[in-house]
DNA sequence: TCGGTCAGTGTTTTT
DNA sequence: CACTGACCGA
């Protein structure tokens, strides 16, 4: 164990020997707080603290599995029982245990962003309310809003002339009436819970003697009430951040617990650490240079005592569809020259980025893992089965209504098609509504609707019935299968020829034998239960290049980072900086502070020029690029002959690239086109050598000139 | 009342 | 293109 504390420095020592104070550390990128997190956690259970009365608390699941897994190697089996995990699931655990003490049974559903959505559309009905005016997101988000803040919907009134307040008091009583929560409750309830209940917050705080807090820069007040309330007065709290790293206030994340923490705990010894034991002295120069433009920040001076003469590259690459061949280049490159796929990340600020590098990446046979985006709980039909599933769960004997139930029957009820209609459904709510039933209870006995649309219910009244008997008697990996086939979504996933969504419904199979080997008493309750909190299944990477956004990469570090998509309005993103302001740039070059810090040796940002003729006007790029001082940086210019570009149909070549494109076949209205980012579209209009194209979800119609050599006509 | 067509719309970031 | 709401024929 000494070992572990040995391979600290001075200051990560003191912090981390530091056992009879609070402690807080404030430092910059690749510093070594999460290593210094570690080593503490390791030698507390060393000097005889139970693991299980030390809590860890992480920011993603990402983070709480690799803590977990790197602790291992330290302590062996001791690792299993220290408490890591996100606040989101804490405050799970803590609700499945005593939820009933403020009136929700102990198997309350928990809402995903999907659930969210479909319950809105009910609600948008019952208001009139048009989703073009009222975009969902958007309304969520101001919903969000209020409940953090803790506004009543009634107090919610007086801030909006629009309906959203009582979009707002509607979704707040639907939610109570199926004893649902959303995210927000999850904290919210928990806080409550532990703020009123003594007996249970004494329980929890008699629990844990010591708390660590990773990434404490991005805690919101709600999340540090309940932190608070979890320390015993005679407990020590143990906070790591960099204010430098905040990029989730646009959810809530106050910079300023961290600054304040010793206010609030005065016997805090507060450590600084300098030394940055990740990045090259030449990444870091230029990620603090970027960094230094933000105003009222703590000037820090981190320092890297690893030399190395490699400057960032920065490329402009001709349009959107080489940025992506370049960055495969430099891969393919770094490759040979013995760095593997694994120690490489491409990061970019929002998830559509994606879908050019993945097309390249997939083409040259770059094997690459992408995290975020849709991930696999969040797809259709594995939430269409998994509503399935829900249909056949028992009642906790606390919530015997099981409201609950109405959103997984709105979901299935009439996929496939059963001639359910729109109609239909709306009688069988209000029906369920006036009687205080479930949507299932109504279906078995409907007195409100006419006898044709009712002889339509029985089927799927009996299928549930039917797998609900046969649960005693097949696993549940079989049973979900079976569900899948008896209800006929297979044959309609045959019909429509949407063979990956087999698939993904194959690998659901899988996943449920899996956790089944895993805890062979397990119940499809339990199974069902926790799902929303965990919206990837963990798979192992492989040797894989990363994609992710650079939210999702926050913590993490790679050999070589390329950082794609740095033009203006894409990061620093617009939309950030017309409803922030300066605080939104700053939280935007505080992103790209995070993004720079992950590299170690290799950095690489790029932009891609051309004509935006969504903005009327030339790319520009970030003006993050020009913050990084000129002496760090070098321009690539390598040109990309020679590179496997794959050869388009009708043999341009790239000699061709700025110069005028020779005249191809002329696109027409009603063409297909397929372009190397955007993918399949359609020819939507014709002005001269503009063409507007309409792309698949969620690119939207595009304008193109139509002679751009990425564009390619395709038989329809 | 269902479900087929038609026209209009459509980008942050995540637990 | 994918998704939604409006409209209309069965
Ligand atoms: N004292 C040390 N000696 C050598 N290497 C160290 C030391 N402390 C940390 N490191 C290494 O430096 C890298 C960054 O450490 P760590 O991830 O803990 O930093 P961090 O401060 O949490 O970074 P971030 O703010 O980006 O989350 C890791 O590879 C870690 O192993």
């Amino acid at each position: 164990m000494s070992s572990v504390i040995d391979s600290l420095n001075a200051p990560q020592k003191e912090a981390a020997l530091t056992l009879d104070k609070d402690v807080r550390i404030i430092a910059g990128a690749g510093s070594g707080k999460t290593r210094m997190l570690m080593a503490r956690i390791a030698s507390l259970v060393d000097n005889g603290i139970l693991p299980w009365r030390i809590l860890a608390i992480t920011f993603t699941n990402k983070a709480a599995r690799e803590m977990k897994e790197r602790l291992q190697t330290l302590l062996q089996d001791a690792a299993r029982d220290v408490r890591i995990s996100t606040i989101h699931s804490l405050c799970v655990r803590i609700l499945r245990e005593d939820a009933s003490a403020i009136g929700y049974p102990k198997n309350f559903t928990i809402l995903d962003g999907d659930d969210q959505k479909s319950m809105l559309r009910t609600i948008y009905k019952e208001l009139d309310m048009d989703r073009t005016t009222f975009p969902p997101s958007a309304v969520l988000g101001k919903i969000s809003g209020w409940k953090t803040a803790g506004y009543s919907p009634e107090e919610a009134q007086d801030q909006t002339d629009g309906p959203e307040a009582k979009a707002y008091e509607l979704y707040e009583r639907q939610l109570e009436d199926m004893k649902a929560m959303d995210f927000d409750d999850l904290l919210l309830k928990t806080r409550h819970l532990l703020g009123t209940n003594q007996e249970v917050r004494d329980k929890w705080q008699n629990r844990l003697d010591y708390i660590h807090v990773d990434e404490f820069q991005d805690v919101d007040p709600v999340q540090y009430d309940i932190i608070r309330l979890l320390k015993r007065p005679d407990a020590f709290l143990c906070v790591v951040g960099d204010p430098d790293q905040t990029i989730y206030t646009w959810r809530g994340a106050a910079v300023d617990i961290i600054l304040n923490f010793a206010r609030d705990f005065p016997n805090t010894r507060t450590v600084i650490l300098n030394e940055n034991y990740r990045s090259s002295q030449t990444i870091l120069d230029a990620a603090n240079a970027l960094i230094a433009h933000n105003h009222g920040r703590i000037e820090k001076d981190l320092f890297s005592s690893i030399e190395s003469d490699r400057k960032i590259e920065t490329f402009q690459a001709q349009d959107e569809s080489q940025e992506p061949l370049q960055v495969a280049r430099d891969i393919t490159r770094a490759r040979k020259e013995g760095l593997e796929y694994r120690d490489i990340a491409v990061l970019y600020r929002s998830n559509y980025l994606s879908r050019g590098i993945e097309r390249v990446l997939g083409k040259l046979r770059i094997p690459y893992r992408i995290y975020g985006g849709i991930r696999f709980y969040e797809r259709q039909e594995i939430k269409d089965m998994l509503s399935y599933l829900k249909l056949i769960t028992e009642p906790d004997p606390e919530d015997p209504a099981q409201k609950s139930l109405d959103l997984a029957v709105m979901r299935v009820i009439n996929v496939p098609r059963r001639g359910i209609g729109a109609r239909t459904v709306e009688k069988l709510q209000k029906e369920a509504a006036d009687r205080g039933l479930n949507l299932l209870e109504v279906l078995r006995d409907p007195q409100t609707v006419s006898g044709a649309a009712a002889k339509k219910f029985a089927p799927f009244v009996e299928l549930v019935d039917e797998m609900k008997s046969l649960r005693a008697s097949v696993p549940l990996d079989e049973l979900m299968m079976r569900m899948a086939f008896d209800s006929g979504y297979m044959a309609m996933l045959k019909d429509t020829r949407e063979e990956d969504r087999e698939e993904n419904i194959e690998e659901l199979q899988a996943d449920i034998r899996q956790a089944l080997q895993e805890n062979p008493d397990l119940t499809l309750e339990e199974y069902l239960q926790d799902l929303s909190l965990f919206t990837d299944r963990d798979e192992e990477a492989g040797n894989a290049v990363s994609l992710m956004t650079v939210h999702a990469a926050k913590g993490l570090e790679f050999e070589q980072v390329h950082i794609v998509g740095l033009n203006e309005g894409v990061f620093p993103s617009l939309r950030a900086m017309e409803e922030a302001g300066r605080d939104g740039l700053e939280e935007e070059r505080r992103l790209m502070y995070v993004a720079m810090t992950r590299a170690k040796k290799a950095l690489y940002l790029s932009w891609n020029s051309g004509y935006s003729f969504q903005l009327d006007r030339h790319k520009t790029p970030s003006r993050f690029i020009q913050e990084i001082p000129e002496d760090y940086v070098k321009q690539e210019s390598t040109p990309l002959d020679n590179y496997p570009v794959h050869k388009s149909p009708q043999g341009q070549s790239r000699k061709s690239r700025g110069r005028a494109p020779k005249p191809t076949t002329r696109l027409r209205k009603g063409d297909h086109v397929e372009h190397t980012v955007y993918g399949a579209g359609v020819v939507t209009d014709v002005q001269k050598d503009i063409v507007s194209v309409a792309f698949g979800h969620p690119n939207g119609v595009r304008k193109l000139n139509m002679h751009h050599p990425s564009l390619q006509k395709v038989k329809g």
